[in-house]
RNA sequence: CAGGAUUGUCAGCGC
């Protein structure tokens, strides 16, 4: 059974589906992992309505979910952007008495956000037993999605406030926050200060949402240097 | 102690 769930995985990885269901279909038993695998294939590949009819047919067919279940569901649900889909999960989430998971609400966070529900990703989010970076990071992205940057600087700030380090994700968060609000200099401060003050070395993320932001402010001239500078250093 | 599914990560466009 574990080898077929890692047939399952690969294809649902590489994006063959239709393999995935095709391997999945034949198991005479089907278990919750592999159910789970099927289930993350599609969501991952933006076929998140399908990937909740599966869901709907695990249960037909009396097969528990379990924590990484609610996972790969959430982000089919964030997948397709569905915020009622998202709080039927996060009522099962609760009936399973999973509420107080770290990882779940995590991940319920970053789902209502994505699914533009802010209200309900900072109830959960306010719930947590704890809250981490991750969390902090989902909500910066969604206040970056609405230009909102103040919300997306405060709430950089209160994360550290709060004893939390930003890792590379979060910065990635806080440049797009930059860049979609066209903030050249905080975008520019911020970027000096992930390597000088955070010790975090600058990815090709972080490189991009340079190159976004100086595109969006109207610096061409910036923007093409830094594409060049980083072809001459990636190759 | 190990283990087959495991949450935050560019931009734009279309629906």
């Amino acid at each position: 059974a574990a080898i077929i769930t890692a047939l399952i995985d690969m294809y649902g990885k590489c994006g063959g589906l239709e393999e995935a269901y095709m391997v999945f279909d034949k198991l005479p038993s089907r278990d919750v992992m592999a159910w789970s695998a099927l289930i993350s294939g599609y969501a991952e590949h933006g076929h998140g309505v399908e990937a909740l009819r599966l869901f709907k047919q695990m249960q037909q067919e009396a097969v528990e979910p379990n924590l990484v279940t609610f996972l790969c569901l959430l982000k089919a649900c964030s997948s397709i952007a569905a915020a009622n889909q998202t709080s039927l999960v996060h009522a099962q989430i609760i009936e399973c008495g999973y509420a107080l998971d770290i990882t779940l609400g995590n991940a319920l966070v970053d789902a209502y956000a994505k699914c533009g529900n802010l209200e309900h990703a900072y109830a959960v989010f306010h719930s947590l037993p704890s809250c981490d970076v991750m969390a902090w990071s989902s909500l910066m992205k969604a206040h970056s999605k609405e230009c909102d940057a103040q919300s997306v600087f405060q709430s950089f700030h209160c994360m550290q406030e709060a004893g939390l380090r930003p890792d590379g994700v979060t910065f990635v968060c806080v440049l797009s926050g930059c860049s979609r609000s066209g903030l050249l200099d905080e975008g520019c401060s911020y970027f000096k200060s992930l390597l000088e003050q955070h010790g975090i070395a600058p990815t090709l993320e972080h490189y991009n949402s340079m190159v976004d932001l100086f595109g969006h402010v109207g610096c061409f001239a910036e923007a093409e240097d830094l594409l060049e500078t980083l072809a001459f250093s990636c190759n």
